[in-house]
DNA sequence: CAAGATTTATTACAAATGTAGTGGACGAGC
DNA sequence: GCTCGTCCACTACATTTGTAATAAATCTTG
C-alpha cells in the first residue's frame, strides 16, 4: 500500500501538518477555515480520511483534544503521486515531461546551473546502477 | 473552460483518438479491449462522456457509423493538466519539480545534452519577455 | 420483409470525493 | 447538578469516476 492515494482537498490538509504538527483537529480546521473558507466539520471529516488510509496519526493525549501528525512523508507522497502523473500524462517517459517543464519554467540563471549540475550527476548514476 | 478536466480512464481513450483519428466507437472500443481488457460499453460510455465535456467531436456521416476525433489538442490538455499538478504537488514552483524529476529519471547522455540546451535556451527566453 | 448484427441511448450501481449537518460525550463554569 | 461550549462519531447527500447491462433503433442479409 505504499503511498496512499491523496486527492486535492486532503492534500491540502496535509499540507497544513506537514508544515507543521502535531496539531489539534480545530486548530487545523482555522487554518483551513481561512486558506479555504472551509467548515470545520469539513476538516474533521478529511482528516477522518486521511487516518483512516493511513496518511495521519492520532496522537492521544489523555484529557487533551487529539493531536493529527502526517505518517507518511511528504517526499515519498511527492514521489508516488509524481510517478503516477508521469505514467499517466507522459506515459512514463521522463524526457518529455522535463522538456515540458524546462520549456515553461522561468528560471533563474542559479536555477538553470543547479539543475545542469543535477542532469550531470543523474548521468553518472546511471552509470553505476 | 478551456481545458476540460479528463479522469484516468478518459485519459486511455483519448490517447487512442490523439494517436489515430477519427475512429468510430468499436474501433477504438476494439483497441481499449486488448490495451485494457475493457468492455465495448465502457468504452462508449467514456466516449460519451467526452464528448459531453468537449473533450471530443462526433463526425456524423449519412449512414455510417459515427466518428469520434479529438476536439482538444493533446498539447493543450497536457499543459493543462502539468499546470495543475504542479500547482497541487509542487505549490507551482518548477524548480522543485524539475529537481525531482531530473534526479529520478534515467537518462541518456543525449537526452541530458538536450535539455541542458534548452535550460539556456529558457534563461535567454526570461531575458527578452 | 423478418431475424440477427451493429450502433446508439438510457439506466445502473458502487466507490471516491467534496462539503457539510446532527447528535452524543465530556469537561468548565455558574 | 444543570448548562454551555468543545470534541468526536456518525450520517448525509450531490458529483464524479469506473465499469458496465439493458433496451431501443437501425442496418444487413437471407
Amino acid at each position: 500500500m505504499s503511498a496512499p492515494n491523496i486527492p486535492e482537498s486532503e492534500w491540502s490538509v496535509m499540507e497544513v501538518l506537514w508544515d507543521a504538527s502535531p496539531q489539534t483537529a480545530s486548530e487545523v480546521a482555522k487554518t483551513l477555515n481561512q486558506r479555504k473558507g472551509w467548515a470545520e466539520n469539513t476538516v474533521r471529516t478529511l482528516l477522518s480520511r486521511l487516518v483512516e488510509k493511513g496518511a495521519l496519526e492520532i496522537v492521544e493525549k489523555a484529557g487533551m483534544p487529539r493531536l493529527y501528525a502526517p505518517a507518511v512523508k511528504r517526499q515519498a507522497v511527492v514521489k508516488a503521486e509524481s510517478e503516477s502523473f508521469l505514467e499517466r500524462i507522459f506515459q512514463g517517459a521522463a524526457k518529455p515531461l522535463l522538456v515540458h517543464f524546462a520549456s515553461n519554467a522561468r528560471l533563474t540563471p542559479d536555477e538553470v546551473r543547479e539543475l545542469k549540475t543535477l542532469l550531470d550527476q543523474s548521468i553518472e548514476k546511471n552509470n553505476q546502477p
